[in-house]
DNA sequence: ATTCTTAGATTACATATGTAGTCTAATTGG
DNA sequence: CCAATTAGACTACATATGTAATCTAAGAAT
C-alpha cells in the first residue's frame, strides 16, 4: 500500500539507524527535528503496521519495530507514480529534463557524465 | 495549492491542446481514456478552480477554462517535493541514483552524454 | 409560452492523511 | 501489595481526494 509523507519520515528512522527500535527511541529520534506529539507517532508507527511497511517483536508490553519494505522498494514505487503523473512513465525524458535543467551546474554534469562512462565501458 | 493526482490529468488536458476549453470539450476527451463520469470530471474542475490552477471565461452558462499555473510551475513543485521526501532535496543524488540504474541502457546512456556535453561547451 | 435539457452549484459519501486524545491493562516504584 | 505510569488499542476530528448524484436556473426545442 501507498506510504504517506508523514509516514515516510518514521520509516526513514527505521531505515537511516540499526534496527528494531522500540517505539520510545524512535520518538526520541523526533524530539529535535519535529513538533510531533508522542501520540501522533505512534499512530503513525500503527498505519505503517497496517500497510505492512513495518513488523515489530513484542518484549512484555514494548514492541521493536523494523522495516518490511526496503527505501529502495519505497523509491521504487514513488518514482514511478512521479514518472507516471509527469514523464509519460518513463526515466530518460526525466532525466533529460533535469539534466538540461539551469539547476545542474558544470561541475555537476561533469559529475554525471564520469557515472555515465563508467556505465559506458 | 496542491494539484491532486486525479485534478493533474485534467489540467494536463488543458495544457495539452489550445485553450480555453469548454467542459463539454474537457469531458469529450476523457471519454476514451478513462470511464470518469461527467460529472466527476466538472467537480474537478470547480476543484481546481477554487486551487486557481484553472481560470475560465463565462459566455451564457457555459464555462471556458483555460490554464493559471504552467505544467513547468506545477512540476516544479512536484518534483521539489519528491526531492525532499527521497533525496534531501537536492538534485544531484536523484540524477545519480537513476543516471547509475540498470534501466538506463548504453544508448540512453549515451544520449544523456551528449546532452551534458551541449551544457559544458 | 411551455416544457425539456443540461451547466454549473451544492451536497454526498467513503477512504486517506495529519494530528492527537482517551481507555485499558500491564509494569514499575515505593 | 497498592498506586502511579504508560504502552499500545481504540476513538476522534478536520481536511483532502476520488467519485459521483441531486438541485436549480437558464437556454433550447417545439
Amino acid at each position: 500500500m501507498k506510504i504517506s509523507n508523514a509516514e515516510h519520515k518514521v520509516m526513514q528512522v527505521l531505515w537511516g539507524t540499526k534496527n528494531p527500535l522500540s517505539s520510545k527511541e524512535i520518538i526520541k529520534s523526533f524530539e529535535s527535528s519535529s513538533d510531533w506529539k508522542p501520540k501522533t507517532i505512534q499512530t503513525l508507527l500503527s498505519r505503517l503496521v497496517q500497510k505492512e511497511a513495518l513488523g515489530f517483536n513484542k518484549e512484555g508490553r514494548n514492541y521493536f519495530y523494523f522495516p518490511k519494505v526496503s527505501e529502495e522498494q519505497c523509491l521504487e514505487e514513488a518514482s514511478k507514480s512521479f514518472l507516471e503523473q509527469f514523464f509519460g512513465g518513463s526515466l530518460m525524458p526525466m532525466l533529460s529534463h533535469f539534466a538540461g535543467s539551469k539547476k545542474i551546474s558544470k561541475e555537476e554534469a561533469d559529475l554525471l557524465r564520469k557515472l555515465l562512462d563508467e556505465k559506458q565501458s
